[in-house]
DNA sequence: TCCAAAATCACTCAAAAGGATGACGACATC
DNA sequence: GATGTCGTCATCCTTTTGAGTGATTTTGGA
């Protein structure tokens, strides 16, 4: 990517070189500012779609090639999950925070969650907001998502 | 697409209109030709990079070939994920919906998703509203854990 | 060319969520 | 007894989400 950046100065210098070049050789021309301003706008539009195209190309194949089914050879059970304790110590989330946690990954609200836990929404607001620091997670979905990379949730 | 046109056109000459007149006031500057033509190159490759991007955007979802590639995997391989499109089909849901309801699901915000999206963030949220209604969910953590029970998020 | 689906955007209002901070009691440990 | 952690709760304030509506534009297909 860094290329194209390059090679976007490097046509813009040249322009401006010929720009100017040209401009002292044929001064008599009328308009030749409005001309130069045409040629450049669209050169440059040109080239900014061709950038454009260019660098979104790569996504379309990737998009091309979705669907894999796959045949399975034998069935692994699903694993019954074990929370990973380690890392749980590490990043220092208390049980409770990680409780919550869980609830929130089922898509509750908190108002749900405190329901179901017998405690006020403020606490749960409390905890979510630790775990989310803790997991440097800035909203509830993005504390789930942290939360399952790291094997703290199923 | 029409209209696309139409405004690069009217950019454009707005533009050397601007050039023109600026150009009368102040004669007196020096270097003032390269400076426009800097500016007017500046502004049209940015035009034209959005160009490129809004023509390929399109193209890219409608490039959605699917290849069914029947793949045997020893059992323990982490599937490579495919996208349940026949559930989607029966749930209504359009491939632009599952594509914000997948960043939803990474965890971004709704104003992360439009930027990266080049939308505006009421679009994202219609698309949103739209998700959640077909998946039955009343908030978004509900919605992508819904979406993954369904297999329509990896 | 016309139509329907999809995508886009705007606006309002209400609810939910999040940040910051302080506080209090239970409990374990040093 | 002092200290520290954990769980609990509150208040204030801001941001984010969600619901409900309506509208326009694009686009693909009949």
């Amino acid at each position: 990517m860094k290329r194209h950046v390059l090679i976007f100065g490097l046509v813009g210098g040249l322009l401006i070189a010929a720009l100017q070049y040209t401009e002292y050789r044929f001064v008599v021309i009328q308009h030749s500012v409005e001309i130069y301003g045409v040629l450049v706008a669209i050169l440059f539009a040109a080239f900014g779609i061709w950038l454009g195209l260019r660098i979104t190309r790569r996504r379309e194949t990737v998009r091309e090639t979705i669907v894999v089914r796959e045949v399975l050879v034998p069935a692994a059970a699903p694993a019954p999950f074990a929370p990973n304790t380690a890392r749980q110590q590490s990043l220092g989330i208390t049980p409770r925070e990680l409780e919550i946690l869980a609830l929130v990954a089922r898509g509750l609200s908190n108002r749900e969650i405190a329901t179901q836990l017998f405690v006020s929404e403020n606490t749960v607001k409390t905890h979510c907001a630790r775990a989310f620091d803790k997991l440097g997670a800035a909203r509830r979905t993005q504390a789930v998502q942290r939360g399952k990379e790291l094997g703290l949730l199923p």
